[in-house]
DNA sequence: TACAAGCAATAGT
DNA sequence: ACTATTGCTTGTA
């Protein structure tokens, strides 16, 4: 039934949590973005929270690149497998990416 | 409660 | 390329 899968997380994971289900199907953001959305000017801790992962898969946290659009990290690795399989869950919902770069900038979410 | 260390980053030099 | 900055979580005393 109850999964529990939420444990204790604090107000800051949960406002990471809801700015990122907010991202679109099909687009990605930054972790500034994502910053700038909860209000949090350090994209480092939000990198942390996602790392924790507070709601996995609930959260589409494959969809948060770097803001110099490269693919960043996935599940607290910044390379390797995990990472292919980031880019291929994003190339799944229309994002492309060539040579670990988003190839359109047009794809990226401002947060509007 | 207090202090120290670490992190999926970013900006500036 | 390298260094500094930055906010938040976790662990230890």
């Amino acid at each position: 039934m109850c999964p529990m899968i939420e444990r204790d997380i604090t107000s800051f994971e949960a406002r990471v949590y809801e700015a990122t289900c907010l991202i679109p199907r099909g687009m990605v953001t930054t972790y500034a973005t994502i910053g700038r959305i909860i209000g949090c000017r350090s994209p480092r801790a939000i990198g942390q929270a996602l790392r924790r992962n507070p709601n996995m898969p609930e959260v589409p946290c494959h969809r948060v690149i770097s803001s110099d659009l490269t693919l960043g990290g996935y599940s607290g690795e910044r390379a390797g497998p995990l990472l292919e399989q980031k880019r291929r869950l994003l190339k799944a919902e229309g994002v492309v990416f060539v040579d670990d770069r988003l190839a359109k900038e047009s794809q990226l979410w401002s947060g509007l």
